[in-house]
DNA sequence: TAGTGGTCTAGACCACCAT
DNA sequence: TGGTGGTCTAGACCACTAT
């Protein structure tokens, strides 16, 4: 702060935490530097090893610092954030390249994309998937596919989508098996459902243990949800998928006419 | 966690923190409720009040909970979430309400809405703006409206609109005087530039300490950050408004046709 | 093995809220 | 005033990483 009646009043922990961030924002420490260790830092500012401890904690609640077990905790490296918008459904992508939305995107950031199919089963659908999708929530009448994204052999979107079992049925999008080429939407197609109008409805709120878990996510990334719907020419709901991303590894870029 | 091999191996605050998590999701503490004093949980499970505090401090880092000063822990209740799309720049709904996108959707909530313009001056752009509108960051060529989002008297949004000076110059954009009916976009609409497309890039992340204070945000909730590009029919981007919203309160909803 | 962060104890005092 | 969360101390042992 540089005021001392100001910052004699603050906490030590905190005082330390606004230190080390002014220490970070002026480069004195750089993305991926190691902090002096908390018994370090504790001694030189003459106070107890926890306050020290709290002082890294608040950076690493803010995101600015991840701490690593038995190696000490380092300034995060922003990791170049990869944007997600409408033409990842587009058909042009798809023919061209033969691959699915989320390969194209990684590909073209010049990074390794991989995405495994995780599980697939007939369930239920959760009650926002069933209104949707406009089906009873009451049978087992929806495909669910979880699929999990990875970008040079990390973790980053887990993506769980629900097709209605009529649609499905009978077609690789219900049995596991490879979706081919096009992937996930050419087979819609084929079925006569081409998506034309999606609906993208994004949250962030704080990933549950499991989920930071899954995703190898360091305290103090938010997780955006994407709740995307696919619709065809008429407007009808085919497919529903919910993505879960790292906040640090994607975002969104929409382009859109503006309603009338 | 029930398989007592397991829960042998996890800490204490953490066994604590699932019990808490599990009545949570039982129901047995409802949102609003007071969990019991750090220094009841303690005695009652033979452990440090420290421990017991680390308890419901992962509760508060997952936004499960809110701790307040002097009065105890309690249950967060899940606000009702506002969602904002590209129609609230849409012509029909400024025209029939004369009213700006944010108040406009608010009160289709049955919410009561209000903004203030916080700042105004002429300033050089961030890097990041003068790129997406297309102007030299070198010149204090743009006009920055700080402005403030309240809904039922809590802050909710902060956004600030960029404009080039060319634009605004000699109209109220730039003076700060009452923009008059339809606000904002029925002025750029006098100046020739009718909004027609939009570009909105989502990104979350945790809010700085000075943030979290102008929004009253409790821990454990992320900042959805969106950059939005206002275009006209021609595609040339005329002003860019950097909203910061509290995501436990306010979401995005988009309706898009998918490109070809 | 030495050094790091992760967890925990058993206290203490302060700041805030309700009564 | 009594109870709450917020901060802090001065230790301790454990789990993990690197050498």
């Amino acid at each position: 702060m540089g005021d001392d009646s100001t910052a004699a009043r603050e906490p030590a922990s905190r005082q330390l935490a606004q230190q080390l961030r002014d220490q970070i924002s002026r480069g004195e420490l750089a993305p991926g530097d190691r902090l002096p260790s908390e018994r370090v830092m504790a001694e030189e500012h003459g106070i107890a090893r926890n306050t020290a401890r709290e002082a890294v904690r608040l950076l690493t609640d803010e995101g600015l610092v991840t701490a690593e077990h038995g190696r000490g905790a380092f300034v995060r490296a922003r990791p170049r954030l990869m944007r997600f918008g409408q033409h990842r459904y587009s058909r042009k992508v798809r023919e061209e390249t033969g691959l699915s939305p989320f390969h194209a995107e990684v590909i073209a950031q010049a990074l390794t994309p991989n995405a495994t199919l995780d599980r697939i089963g007939r369930v239920q659908p959760p009650a926002h998937v069933a209104e949707r999708l406009d089906v009873s929530p009451r049978t087992r009448s929806v495909v669910e596919r979880v699929n999990w994204y990875f970008v040079d052999g990390e973790p980053v979107q887990i993506g769980t989508t629900y097709i209605p079992w009529e649609i499905a049925k009978a077609t690789e999008l219900a049995s596991g098996d490879s979706l081919g080429a096009g992937d996930l939407y050419a087979r819609f197609e084929d079925q006569g459902y081409a998506i034309t109008y999606t609906r993208e409805e994004v949250t962030a709120r704080m990933p549950t243990r499991d989920e930071a878990r899954d995703l190898r996510m360091p305290s103090g990334v938010p997780l955006l949800v994407v709740t995307h719907t696919g619709l065809d020419a008429q407007r009808r709901p085919f497919e529903l998928t919910e993505f879960k991303m790292r906040a640090d590894h994607s975002g969104l870029d929409y382009t859109m006419k503006v309603d009338d």
